[in-house]
DNA sequence: TAGTGTGAACAGATTCACAGCG
DNA sequence: CGCTGTGAATCTGTTCACACTA
């Protein structure tokens, strides 16, 4: 075990590691090496063994990592022993889509209720998530201690749906919506812009076609 | 202007300031500083200084940077300057969203078309862009030459898919399906994996909660 | 004189190389 | 012997501090 702080980094990469030794496990493979992670994950395999020996030794020495036992220490670790609760603000194409894909996909994440104001959609249902009015979102978020909203509303409802998630008591906005939101010190921002990301693709168009530097 | 090559997180922070510097211009905005740009970003002003200084000195001491000029330059160094040509695999509730989404927000990228190999959904129109059989990609990707295919087609046709699209010569794909492909050298893929990311969020939840470090 | 532009110091993350153990 | 576990070296990215100039 290492005594420094976990790198961010390590953190983003626990749970590939889980999704990974849920599919080894599912095919009935019980002892893996940091080799065959590296060509499941495409990180290396020195890293792998350094992300882990964050947390203690996990492997042993001259076989590997036993799958069931990396991945109990894993969910441990992150916290996903017990599942993230989740609402999603906003049940406009991409709101629906997240809420969907999370519903039938995550296994680790709890979809407990999708947001949206308008009055022709409310109590139709994504799946088995009833779609309710902003106004229940704080006793929603009450009754089911919410961990993280996920907001994906129209640019210029973005500020007011962000206050109102505040306001609910949730710590933590997973935000689609291309804006920087404000919120006070203690709220955690997690931005996508999948624009964003797209546009900065363009870049390596570029680098594979000329192979310049810039 | 530095003669290192530019860091990667230089590039991926250019879309943003393109971003920014769209809603200062609308707003008639025509000279700013890094203390704003910061403002608008999050980013540090000496960082935002720094990125722009990797492609030249695009200010004016002691005034700031005139947003249109400063426009003009990161289109030219992204090459966004010409419109990203996309394609989506994929027709699910994600690629849909995806499409609708850049179709209708993102004015740097232009999608050409959307593959499925559902026949019952062949031909239906996503806004004005058709879905076509998978069958017809090498064909729209020679017509248009298609810069970036989004993927976001189910767990089990992504590899398939994938080789489609590796064949029909495009060279970067933006892969929102939770598994690594296996493509040739060469070949850009850009992972984006939701349910990890949502995931990665619990971590927030608990150091939120706690103030713990682990 | 206010704000840019940038070398130098610093911080964070990854790779290297090998000691250590099952 | 093989693979883990980890300090040390390296690489990448950010912040500091200040010289510079429109």
């Amino acid at each position: 075990m290492q005594d420094r702080k976990v790198p961010e980094s390590t953190i983003k990469r626990l749970p590939v590691y889980l999704r990974t030794l849920d599919n080894l496990i599912r095919k009935d493979v019980d002892l893996v090496n940091s080799d065959i992670l590296s060509e499941e994950t495409a990180f290396t395999a020195e890293l792998i063994r350094k992300d882990f020996s964050f947390f203690g030794a996990f492997g042993i020495r001259g076989r590997g990592y036993y799958t069931e036992n990396l991945r109990q220490n894993i969910l441990k670790v992150t916290g996903l022993d017990k599942p993230t609760i989740v609402i999603v603000v906003g049940a406009g194409y991409l709101g629906i889509a997240l809420a969907r894909f999370n519903i039938t996909k995550n296994p680790y994440t709890k979809i407990v209720s999708v947001f949206d104001i308008n009055p022709a959609i409310i109590g139709n249902k994504i799946i088995d998530v009833e779609i309710m009015h902003v106004s229940k979102m704080a006793e929603i978020v009450r009754k089911y201690t919410v961990d993280v909203a996920i907001l994906a509303v129209p640019l210029e409802q973005a500020q007011v749906a962000s206050n109102n998630i505040v306001q609910s008591g949730v710590k933590v906005i997973f935000n689609f919506v291309p804006v920087t939101l404000d919120v006070p010190d203690g709220i955690h921002v997690h931005n996508i812009d999948l624009s964003v990301e797209l546009q900065t693709l363009k870049y390596y168009t570029f680098k594979i076609r000329a192979g310049s530097t810039f």
